[in-house]
RNA sequence: GGCGACGUGGCCGAGUGGUUAGGCAGAGGUCUGCAAAACCUCCUACGGCGGUUCGAGUCCGCCCGUCGCCUCCA
């Protein structure tokens, strides 16, 4: 494709884009409800999006990325029962709810910062936006969209005429729907919660026109994707499971208090999945990033580096549920090195003399392929092959002539656009004298081998191997490599 | 029950109706003292049954199976 495309939620099919504003992108994406630290779910959609926003960025896009920290509203049960998510984990931790919110901020951050995420450009705290929220559900109750009772305000879902066009439910043949319980104070079971009335023992409440309470989850985003991206804007992201009901009541809330199209293209990424399960936190089948990084989970046999899984990741497509195994993982990190030994070589060697590589081709076909809906499956499939091909050419000794090209493209999208180049080498970290002893072994070795003492030679290869330290003969000499 | 997906070779995973996805693993070979790396070659699949078509993994129908959402979840 030759124009960037994108699955829109609303269509149902992927359409071209066309930002608002030429040159501009303002794209919102659900964040995450900071009670638990992140886990493998997580990081295929921040990444995912991540990639999304680097791509923008690369095809010449002034991009603003808004993605919400949700610190308070987000209850345990529907969205008009149960308890706060976050209050009630600082129950558990005996922590005040703020302290709960910063401990999963911060890691949600450290672990996106391994991954490479880069970060949202405004990350905006629920409870820094109660004003505004405040301020949407009043412009909902003067337009005839909410009502009120006892201190709870209400989104009136038979006042949307709309509401049902992102999941593609009819909210009429919904009625006989499985919902449980619901508050008795509503007037219909879809109704949702624009704020909620706050008892004697909810610690995170604030005044309002109603009463003291608090937010409901859903008008957090449309509060602040407003405020950040105005009342209409290009593109809103988020997990395929908030489709129903949490971005469809984003859409009600913004439409109806501004009678106006909230975002053009809504994306939606698909889950990952352990053992074809979906992986979720209230599941209890979650394993944490942390977890990967560590090494620390029952499922897991060792640690996994953050890099081999932005690469597992992005081998899939972004609207695909990725199954999770170590088998796969470890797959994945064989390819990743390979890809990346790739790129060392061509980061370490001069131009030649040889044919020119045909640049503008890959060029071309690795950008066709994330102008179709970002898949970052197949342009990493295209690395694979291109990249092959110019190793051959450097190993025949005819380094392309335009390399300098080449290597400048590479770090365009290997390093900017996918976040897959590979990092300093473990060796540089090391200090000279281990360099040089190394070195010596390897005099030593050679002088062995060649007056045909192969036993000692093997000796001294699979010993230094034991220690993660490989070898590797040439015509050229004998070159080693740690861990 | 309603809505929506998906079922691809040993594993993972792309696929716009008509020549190879790709990765991992495996086999054979070249090179090498032997390895490793690299290079060459091989392993060529689309849940089942019908249908449309000159031609279907790719469209349509039915069936089987799996999953997601409908209640919190990226």
């Amino acid at each position: 494709m030759d124009k960037l495309h994108i699955y829109n939620t609303l269509s149902r099919e992927k359409e071209e884009f066309e930002p608002i504003k030429e040159g501009f992108v303002g794209i919102y994406v659900c964040g995450p409800t900071v009670y638990g630290d992140p886990h493998l779910g997580h990081a295929k959609s921040y990444v995912s999006f991540d990639v999304v926003i680097r791509y923008l960025r690369y095809l010449g896009y002034k991009v603003r990325y808004v993605q919400n920290i949700t610190d308070v509203g987000h209850l345990t049960d529907d969205a008009d029962q149960g308890e706060d998510k976050l209050e009630k984990q600082a129950a558990i931790e005996k922590l005040e709810p703020m302290e709960i919110a910063e401990k999963y901020t911060y890691n949600y951050f450290r672990d996106m910062d391994k991954l490479g995420v880069q970060r949202p450009d405004i990350s905006p705290r629920a409870t820094g936006h109660i004003i505004e929220q405040i301020q949407m559900v009043e412009k909902l109750l003067e337009n005839g969209h909410a009502y009120e009772t006892d201190g709870n305000v209400y989104f009136d879902v038979s006042s949307d005429e709309d509401y049902g066009k992102l999941s593609g439910r009819d909210i009429e043949e919904q009625e006989s729907g499985t919902r449980i319980e619901t508050a008795s104070d509503k007037q219909d079971p879809k109704d949702f919660a624009l704020w909620k009335k706050a008892d004697d023992g909810h610690i995170m409440k604030w005044p309002s026109p109603w009463g003291m309470g608090y937010p409901g989850w859903h008008v957090e985003c449309s509060a602040m994707s407003t405020k950040y991206l105005g009342e209409h804007f290009d593109i809103h992201g988020g997990g395929m499971d908030n489709q129903f009901p949490h971005h469809e009541c984003e859409i009600a809330q913004s439409e109806g208090a501004f009678n106006k199209p909230f975002a053009n293209y809504w994306m939606h990424n698909n889950m990952v999945t352990l053992e074809g399960q979906k992986m979720g936190k209230s599941l209890g089948n979650a394993i944490s990033l942390n977890e990967f990084f560590r090494g620390d989970h029952e499922l897991l046999s060792r640690a996994w580096d953050p890099q081999i899984i932005r690469f597992f990741l992005l081998q899939s497509h972004y609207r695909s549920t990725t199954d999770f195994s170590e088998e796969a993982l470890s797959s994945a990190e064989n390819g990743l090195r390979t890809l990346q030994d790739i790129l060392r070589l061509i980061e370490e060697t001069e131009e030649g003399t040889g044919d020119a590589y045909d640049l503008e081709a890959l060029k071309k076909s690795v950008e066709s392929k994330l102008n179709d809906d970002f898949n970052t499956a197949q342009a990493i499939a295209v690395l694979f092959d291109e990249l092959k091909k110019i190793r051959k050419q450097i190993n025949s000794g005819e380094a392309p002539e335009n390399l300098g090209d080449v290597r400048t493209f590479l770090h365009n999208f290997v390093d900017d656009v996918l976040g897959l180049w590979p990092e300093a080498e473990a060796a540089q970290s090391e200090d000279d004298k281990t360099e040089k002893l190394i070195e010596l072994l390897i005099d030593i070795r050679n002088k062995a081998r060649h007056n045909k003492n192969f036993e000692l030679a093997d000796a001294i290869r699979d010993q230094l191997e034991e220690l993660d330290i490989k070898l590797m003969d040439s015509p050229e000499g004998t070159e080693f490599k740690i861990g």
